[in-house]
This record gives C-alpha cells, structure tokens and sequence, in this order.
RNA sequence: GCGAGUGUGGUGGAAUCGGUAUACACAACAGACUUAAAAUCUGUCGGCCUCGCGGCCAUGCGGGUUCAAGUCCCGCCACUCGCACCA
C-alpha cells in the first residue's frame, strides 16, 4: 500500500456513449476504479463527523450465500448513502475464522483446519469483491491470527485477576464411542451424529466468564438503546429474566449426608401453602447420597443422564420422576411432603430443586396427575367462568384460601406477609434472581483460541503471564475427528514457568469470544501495544449501524454488550454500548422441490433445475425437472440450505447478470428485516430495469443539449409536474434511506420517477433540462444500491467530480408548490367522490363541495345528515343515518 | 413447552401518526413490431353483479372500540426465529 494514488484525477474523460448495457465489462472497470483510488480507506479525521456502519463478519465457511449478500448490500447501501452525506464512513470486513465447520472438513478432506479456512477466505473475498462492496480491506481480520486473539486471552487472564472468571464443573454431550464431546448440534435424537451411540451427560471441569455480575447493567442499558429493534429488546429482557422472590428453606425430616435442609427458589412465596411435595435434580447431592443402596434410584439417574440438557427438549419431553422416600417439612406449617426426583430439573438451574405447587403451576400439576400426587387450590381467582383446578392450574394471582391465617390476603399481600414470617424464622428471604447464566468459555475442541491457563504440578491453575503470551495453536496438525490434536500432543502441552514445569489448558474458547470484540478490534487491527489503542477506538466506537441476522438477537449480541463493558471497566473504551443502532435482516428463501423415492425418501432437487408450468392466471399447476421431464412436488418457500437443495450461487447470479441487478433484486424484493424470496424472474425485473435506465439516458443524451438555466416559471404544466415529482421523490427517498430504512419503497418511488421521465416530450430545452434534472437526482439517489452502472452515467450527464462523494440531492421548495389537492369524499365511511380543492380551501368551503358531489347527494336521500369531518388535505367523512 | 415475530391479489410487496386498501414489480392475457421467435413497446389485470354509470364483498379466522380499522384491543389458527457447545 506504498504511495497513494492521486486523488480524484479527472483520468476518465467520457466515452461516446454505447447504446447497449454491459455489466459485465463495466462492472469491472468500476472496481478497478476504486481500488486504484484506494475509494474506501479511511483514517481517523477529528474534523469530520465519522459513521460506523458495521455487518456482522461471516464464517467462511467456502462460499458466499445469499444471506451475506444481503446483509453486505444493505451495510454497503448504508455507507455510500453517509458518505454522500459528508461523513467519514467505515466500513471494514473480516472473518470469524474459529469453529467447528472447519474441523469437519478437516476430518473429511484429511487436511488441517487452518489452511481450509484460509483457502475459504481467499475465495470468498473474491466474490465479496466481484459484488462491488466497498470495504476498507486495509482492516481485514481474521480471529485465528495470533495477532487478533493474543489480546483475547491478555484480556481473559485480566478478567481472571479482577475475580470475574472461575472454574466449575458443568455438563456436556459425551459420545461414549467416540471418546469426544460433541455440540449440541451434533446430537440428533439422543444419538452421536458420526457413531450413532447414545450420548450421555457428563460433567467435566470448565471456565465461566461472571456475565450475572453485569445482568443488572445490562438489563437497564436496554432502555438507552432507542434505536434497537423493540423485539431484540424484549428478548434479552426476557433472556436475562430478572424476577424478585424468596429462597426458602425446607428442613429434611431425618438428615441425610449432612444435609438438614433443602433449599429453593419461587417467585410464587403465595403458594407456599398449596406445596404437595418437592423436586431434586438427578445430579443434587442428596440425589446422589440417597442413590447408595438404593437400586430403583440408581437405575432412574442413570436413565436420566442419556436425556437431552438442552431446554427446548428439557420443556417438551416426558416428565419422570420417582419418590426418594425422603420428607421435607413445610416451614410454614411443619407438613411433612415427599421429596421426589425428577428428570425435568437440572442441577445447573438455581439450586437444583423446586418446591411443586400443582394446584397453580401447570409444569407441577402434569407431574401430579401423572403420579397420583395430592393438588390444593391455595389462591382463588376471579374470572368470568370458574376455574377448575381439576381441569389446569389456576396460575393467576389472586386471593389465598386454605392457607390458615393468610387466607384472604391478595397475592401480593401475601408475598410480603408470608417472606416476612420466613424471614423472622430464619427459613427465607426476599431476593433478586436472574435467569441469565453464567458464561461457559470452554471447548473441548483444537480449532479455536487457547485458554490462557497453566495447570500447576501440585495442583490449581494460574494464568498465563503477559510475557508468555500468545499461547500459539500449532496449525500444522491432523485431524482424526475423535480427540482434539492439543490434547493429543504431550509436547504441546509442555511448558515452564519461571524454570518451573507447567502443564498448558487444551481447552479452547467458545468462538463467541472472538466474535464480541472483532468491531473494536477493527478500529486499530494494526495495534501491537495492547488490545485497543484508545485514541482511535474512542474515536469511531460506538458502532453506529450494525446489521445482521435475527438469530443473533440474543447471545451474540448479549455476550458483544457484555464485552464492551468489560472493556469499559478495563479502559479500553469509554463508552458503555457497543451498538447505537441495530437493524435484524431477515432470512433469504427459495422455493424447494423434490421427487418422491422409494421407500418415501425426499430426493431435493435445485429450483434452477425445475421448469414451472402455469394455467392462464398465472397460477402454478404443474412443475418438471428440465433434464428429465419428470413431474416434481413443491416443497413449499423455505430457508435456503443444502438440506433442501435449494440455494441459490450468488457468484452465479452475478455472472449472469452482473452485481448491480443482483444488489437490486436484494434490496428491492423486500424491507430488510422481512424474509426475501428469491425469484430469477425478479431478478430478471431487476435487469430490466436498469436495461431502461441506461436507455433513457442515452436517448435523452441523443436528443440534444438541455437549456443551460431551469426557469420554474418558463415551464409548461407537464414540466412542471415532472419537476414536482423529482423533488417529491428526493423527499420521500431521502426519508426511507435514513429514517426507515426501507429500500425497497426508496426503489419503487426511483422507479415511479423513471417512468415519468420516459413519458415527458424532449422536443424543447426546457424539458430536455427537466428530464436532465430528473436524471441526476435518479444517478445519486440510485447510486447507492447500483455503484457501477451510476458511476458510468454520471460523468456521461455531466456529473462532476467522483460520484461517491458527491452530495446527496437537495429537495428544493419551489418544485413542490401545487395549487389544489385532491380528497375523497367519505359517505358513513364508504367513498362515494372525488374532489379536487384549492390548498387553502377553508373548511365550509370543502364541506360544500363534498356535498355538491351527485354521487353524494345520491347516499343522502331520506336520512339525516349527523356530522361531516373534514380531515385536511386526506378526506371528508359525512355521517349520516 | 417458553420467549419473540409474521400472515394483504396468481406472486414479492405498498399503504410511514387510526383517514381513499392493493403503489412499485413479477407472472399471466391481449395488441403492435417481426418471415418467425426472443427482446422491446402499448393495454388489461382482487372477486362477484352491471352494456355503462356504478354497486356489493375482500387484508389468516372470530369478536370488540371508532365517524373511520390492514393498522388499536380480546380470543383463536398457521408458519418462522431463539432456547445457552452451529455460527
């Protein structure tokens, strides 16, 4: 990157223009443009305004999809559109280079993860930069360098000083056969993906990151992130879960392995007297001292460790349980109630036991049922049918009954009046609890960052020093798909300290850790002195767009806010949210088909493959495999994936029809957080369009030079209106691009424009200079979204200077004066006339009008007029019965 | 199961703060140009009734609020995303 170009040479003096439209070969031209003139690289600038505009980063997984295509459009749309406006804009790209595919292919191709994964981005920065993207590649990060995740395991061994990391066992999917742990994800119906064997729970020894430590902070700094979507919002409200309730102590009839209580938590302390009897996790201690001479017990612990931990599954499957023969006793009452064990609560939640309440607790009141165990109505609802506490729980609150000297109290009253008894008896108290959970970091995998811990001969761990850091990945390694090549490797493993041996941790981070800095990282990724070099962190951080998928709405997105504020009390940053502005592109869909097999299995088969028959209105009856003729079945529009074999190559797509129509498609098929169906015949629309926008600047160029000064007053009405419409459109896309942020209404509006502008005369100077106007502000406005063929037509109408940084149209005031406006006119609600009135038509004089109209008149015959509201400049409604 | 969304013509979608439902585009149909096809251009295009003017019905389903509801409220149905080791 030695020497920078001249800036803005005026090199490209216009060409006689060609009559027909080639993307291909100016597409091109474009890019070199702007990678000769180094268009995207930006540096700190305290003089200008700076705008962020952030995707998130892909795994490079082999190819781009159709998802990083629309997310990329949209960020890239979003940062010409704030440079046309006069920001310094960034806009960097990288790689979450860390994971599990990666390991996969590995196994697979018998190559190591490493240079997969740089292959893979070799090829896909090449199709991001065949898509026209403008990327400041001079940023580029990928999070497996040692430059980049050096300062991961610094900053991890800082959070381990200041007390925010610990050590804990914790449960994970053990494939028995294949001796490794495997990913949820890998687990399909109980059962190892690769062995087929029953996978159990096991728990082993991992690191968390204190997040509950934050929870609070991270709740309320919520409510300072307006420009969240509200749904992202509430989710991670949710997801954090903060509640207020009470722990209670339940005393054991008899002791057991040292235990004389059992404790739990309930957001419901009201119900406290409806308890018929209480739940251990199969992993509670006591569980497991009871389990000693108990067979049934043991039989039923053992079953429970092949079940699934994750909580979809926890929530939906069978509940089991079976009576411990243990009693507790109600500390309010002194009842004795039977402590059971059940496979529906897990040692890792709480405290891993719950006091059952199934008289107004749905989860309870199933297990009730099911084994025959008493249910007590304890709270009485009103409600306009009875609740039947035979039928469900009653879950509401309401008044106590059958609670002794509780009863008639509200629910509410009753929290207070019974934590306080617990209180004063010493068997409770009123706490704050969270949902959220600590933060688990570690892997048992080779391709991801290593954790920064030496293993200490006598026992313990500390972290490892300053000076010993980075701990290196070896890259050059094999994979067999059993055990991770760190663990593999006693040499490895090796290391000293201070001339004493030490053993190195052969965990790995969870690659949520990479992915919860990246955006800082990329403000400084040149940095050698330290993680972030504050001056210019603190200069472009916050984020001010970032955009990316729905499915990160809670934990990539929590665990990024939970870092920055790490960060924060780190003083790395001084700011407090990573994100100012969040926009959730939704998911990119295709149709799918498939032919029926033998034995039913589905054979997919590639929707570019399928040609679609239809009857005369156009509606589907009939589609056929081009190769072989044979009828398919629609699978339905669903997500693009390999499963249904229904993606759809953007670098294909591109090929056949250059970037710009496929940027187009993308952003004009739908707004961008809805889903987008990918249709080749709107792609085709797409094409089409810009096929007429070239046109219609060559034929206007063709019809001779425009008058050299727009007079408003000199204009016919056909000018004049043309003129209106330019500016009314520069009013309306101005709005969706920045405030909305829906392109797809932006386009539609450019289109309406382009339509008009076909349809005026060009005979005379005067409206070849409107349609001039029109034009340019069409080539700005478009510019954005279609860079290349925008960059081609603006020198050719006379545009000055580079178009990127041009500014973005102005609305002028004087174009958008009318004389009258048209309103409907409303008959109880129904519209029975059109009238045209002047703009400052007073009220009376509207009124008149409206009930002038025959049609109206027509309505009104032989009932009484009760009211007429005028709403100005929409509709008048008159009331009448 | 829990949390969060979505549902409008044959199709993608528009209607921004409760105010004219169906903008823009695709598909389809008809016509022009062409030896022919493609491309291009012009027109039609929610359903039903009507020669026409015009009328009635329609925004997943069922209720409600309002002068006025796709939009707000209540109850359903269907689909999508997330559920802590896929990223």
């Amino acid at each position: 990157m030695a020497g920078t170009p001249p800036h803005a040479r005026q090199d490209e003096t216009p060409q006689p223009m060609d009559q027909h439209y080639h993307p291909q070969t100016l597409e091109q031209a474009a890019q070199a443009h702007w990678q000769q003139h180094n268009s995207f690289a930006v540096e700190k600038d305290d003089s200008r305004d700076k705008f962020y505009c952030l995707a998130m980063f892909p795994y490079p997984s082999g190819k781009l999809h159709m998802g990083h295509v629309r997310n990329y459009t949209i960020t890239d749309v979003i940062s010409r559109y704030q440079r046309m406006l006069g920001k310094n804009v960034l806009h960097p790209m990288g790689w979450d280079a860390f994971g599990l595919p990666a390991e996969n292919a590995a196994v697979q191709n018998k190559s190591a993860p490493a240079r997969w994964t740089y292959e893979n981005i070799a090829y896909m920065k090449g199709q991001l930069q065949s898509l026209g993207f403008g990327f400041d590649w001079s940023r580029e990060l990928a999070t497996c360098q040692p430059s980049y995740y050096r300062w991961e395991q610094w900053f991890f061994t800082r959070l381990y000083e200041k007390g925010l990391v610990y050590k804990k066992m914790a449960t994970v999917n053990w494939d028995p056969v294949d001796q490794t742990v495997l990913a949820n994800e890998q687990v399909i119906d109980g059962r190892g993906w690769r062995s087929g064997a029953l996978v159990e729970r096991r728990e082993i020894p991992q690191w968390f990151i204190k997040i509950t430590a934050y929870a609070e902070e991270l709740l309320a700094d919520l409510d300072q992130l307006p420009h969240w979507p509200e749904q992202v919002r509430t989710m991670q409200r949710n997801w954090i879960g903060k509640s207020r309730g009470v722990e209670v102590r339940f005393a054991l009839a008899d002791h057991i392995a040292g235990n004389d209580h059992i404790e739990v938590y309930t957001t419901r302390p009201d119900t406290l007297m409806g308890v018929t009897y209480m739940c251990l996790a199969a992993e509670h201690p006591i569980t497991r001292a009871l389990a000693t001479g108990n067979p049934e017990l043991q039989a039923f612990i053992e079953s429970c460790k092949t079940q699934s931990s994750a909580e979809a599954d926890m929530a939906t499957m069978e509940k089991k349980g079976l009576d411990t023969g243990l009693k507790a006793l109600n500390p309010l009452t002194g009842e004795e109630v039977p402590v059971w064990v059940a496979n529906y609560v897990l040692m890792e939640y709480g405290s891993g036991a719950i006091m059952a309440v199934p008289g107004h607790d749905q989860r309870d009141w199933e297990f009730a049922r099911k084994y025959q165990l008493p249910i007590r109505q304890v709270v009485a609802v009103e409600s306009e049918e009875p609740a039947d506490i035979n039928e469900a729980a009653i879950t509401g609150k309401g008044t106590l009954v059958n609670s002794g000297s509780f009863d008639g109290l509200t629910s509410d009253a009753a929290f207070t009046a019974i934590a306080e008894q617990l209180q004063a008896e010493g068997n409770g108290r009123v706490t704050t609890n969270y949902r959220l959970r600590d933060w688990g970091v570690s892997r048992q995998r080779y391709w991801g960052a290593p954790i920064p811990m030496f293993n200490l001969p006598g026992g313990g761990e500390i972290p490892v020093p300053a000076h010993k850091l980075p701990v290196i990945l070896p890259e050059d390694v094999q994979m067999d798909g059993v055990i991770s090549p760190l663990k593999a490797d006693p040499d490895w493993r090796r290391d000293e300290l201070d001339g004493q041996p030490v053993e190195r941790e052969t965990d790995t981070f969870d690659t949520f850790m990479e992915s919860s800095w990246y955006y800082a990282r990329y403000t400084c990724p040149d940095f050698d002195e330290g993680m972030l070099d504050p001056e210019r962190a603190n200069y472009w951080l916050p984020v001010d767009q970032y955009v990316g998928g729905i499915e990160h709405a809670i934990l990539h997105l929590l665990y990024a806010r939970f870092f920055h504020k790490l960060m924060r009390d780190e003083g790395l940053v001084n700011s407090s949210e990573p994100f100012e502005s969040l926009l959730c592109q939704g998911m990119v869909l295709a149709e799918s088909f498939y032919r029926e097999g033998e034995s039913g299995h589905k054979h997919w088969i590639a929707p570019t493959e399928v040609d679609v028959e239809r009857d005369e209105r156009g509606r589907i009856i009939r589609a056929v495999e081009r190769s072989t003729g044979e009828e398919v079945v629609s699978g339905g529009v669903t997500k693009m994936s390999k499963s249904k074999n229904n993606g759809i190559d953007p670098h294909a797509t591109v090929t056949t029809y250059g970037a710009d129509t496929v940027r187009l498609f993308t952003m004009f098929a739908a707004p961008p957080e809805q889903t987008l169906e990918w249709h080749e015949a709107g792609v085709e629309g797409a094409s089409r369009f810009l096929r007429k926008l070239w046109k219609a600047v060559h034929s206007h160029l063709e019809a001779g030079e425009p008058a050299v000064v727009l007079e408003q007053d000199s204009l016919d009405e056909e000018q004049r209106q043309l003129r209106r419409k330019t500016h009314e459109t520069i009013a309306k896309v101005s709005d969706d691009f920045g405030r909305r942020q829906t392109f797809n209404t932006a386009i539609a509006a450019i289109m309406e424009l382009s339509n008009d502008v076909a349809r005026l005369s060009q005979a005379d100077a005067a409206g070849r200079a409107v349609v001039r106007e029109a034009l340019l502000a069409v080539i700005r406005m478009l510019s954005p979204i279609v860079p290349h063929i925008c960059h081609h037509l603006w020198p050719l109408l006379g545009g000055r200077g580079e178009l990127l940084d041009t500014a973005w149209p102005q609305v002028d005031s004087a174009a958008l004066v009318r004389d009258t406006i048209d309103m409907a006119v409303q008959v109880n609600g129904k519209v029975r006339a059109q009238i045209s009135v002047a703009v400052d038509a007073d009220k009376p004089a509207i009124e008149a009008l409206a009930l002038a109209q025959d049609n109206v008149q027509r309505f009104l015959e032989g009932v009484t007029l009760r009211k007429v509201i005028v709403v100005p400049g929409k509709l008048v409604n008159i009331v009448a019965n």
